[in-house]
DNA sequence: AGAGCACTGATCC
DNA sequence: GGATCAGTGCTCT
């Protein structure tokens, strides 16, 4: 577990996502529902703030049917080309905003 | 206290 | 097939 977290929420959401591998990717609602919770907004909002940025990678969580979603607090943008750039780094591909091969970059969250 | 958000599933048109 | 609503937890005003 994270120190200092903001919240008990957010520190679940960011527990749960150091748990990704490099080069696989997560979803907001595997997320939210490993933590036992229905709050998908709530996750994307934890993110969005962000406060561990290298320890909580959020460029590695993405919608459910594999588009980007955001980044960053903007759904379109810079920062969304540098969210791809980033998954590309790790060896995800990403095409018009979604994953390529989504399902097999996808990696179910253990607790 | 009220509205909005990086979501999602279900309903409505 | 697209638009809207409800549910959820947290942040901002």
């Amino acid at each position: 577990m994270i120190n200092n977290m903001p919240t008990h929420f957010a520190g679940k959401v960011y527990s749960a996502l150091r748990k990704v591998p490099k080069g696989k990717v997560t979803t907001y609602k595997k997320l939210a529902e490993s933590i036992n919770s229905k709050a998908y907004r709530a996750v994307g909002h934890a993110l969005s703030q962000n406060p561990y940025a290298p320890a909580v990678p959020c460029h590695r969580v993405v919608a459910s049917d594999g588009t980007i979603g955001g980044f960053m607090g903007q759904k379109t943008g810079e920062a969304i080309r540098k969210k791809i750039k980033l998954l590309e780094s790790e060896g995800i591909v990403v095409e018009n905003g979604k994953i390529v091969d989504f399902e097999k970059k996808v990696v179910e969250i253990k607790n």
